[in-house]
DNA sequence: CTCATTGGTTACTTAAATGTTACTACTTTT
DNA sequence: AAAAGTAGTAACATTTAAGTAACCAATGAG
């Protein structure tokens, strides 16, 4: 997502889709209801995303304003990432995407909203 | 869209971005919101879509079962598309995807819910 | 008979998103 | 001294989405 969609006629429905869509930015975003999160624990938590991928889409959410960045200076370091208010705002259309979604499900194989893994 | 995401965590909010999103699919899906409208004027008021890609976005959002597609056997051929029931249920959907969208927007560059464009 | 119109399809190409592997600097633990 | 944990980065590879150009069959108009 992102520059890939060039949003040709400027569609503020594209638009948001740019900003949220894409194979991770719902699940982190989700994550991030709670509170902030740091690093390893989303990467832990979501094994299948590589680090890579995963530093990538968080810092395309904190240049979009949707999330917020934290760096502790600690000995081993640590980062925390929020939800920004912005950011926030965005929970009653994930919860409503959520829902139709939902519909759409086969239900043998049904997600939850926030589908917390166990860590190790 | 689609294939593309795989949606490993089953996701309904990925799955959702992965029925209505993309480049193309939110500013049909509002095109066909009057009602239904035919593959050519569907060409000529989004000019920057192939033909090729158009069929096929058509295409998948039939096979996903939001718009159904006519085929009147005609003299010249006439396909007419609209929204089924469930392309309905989006509307919501669209509509604070849109909202939200209009708030991030530049506002030297606003585009419309539904951006007609003059034909020629 | 030729040309235009309609709603496509086919083969090929480009661009964008995502993934893999290896590596880093620093510090604490063993 | 060696190993492990933290939050990454860099170079490279793959997969998927989107785009281009050319073509087609049936009919009707001129």
């Amino acid at each position: 997502m992102r520059k890939y969609q060039n949003n040709p006629f400027n569609c503020a429905v594209v638009r948001t889709v740019n900003y949220i869509g894409g194979k991770w930015k719902p699940i982190l975003l989700i994550r991030l209801l709670p509170g902030s999160v740091r690093f390893g624990k989303l990467a832990s938590q979501i094994p299948d995303i590589s680090r890579k991928i995963l530093t990538q889409q968080l810092k395309e959410l904190e240049e979009d304003g949707l999330i917020i960045r934290t760096e502790y200076k600690e000995k081993p370091p640590r980062v925390e990432y929020e939800l920004s208010e912005r950011g926030k705002t965005l929970m009653p259309i994930l919860k409503a995407m959520y829902d139709w979604g939902v519909q759409m499900e086969d239900p043998e194989t049904r997600g939850t909203w926030d589908p917390v893994i166990p860590e190790k």
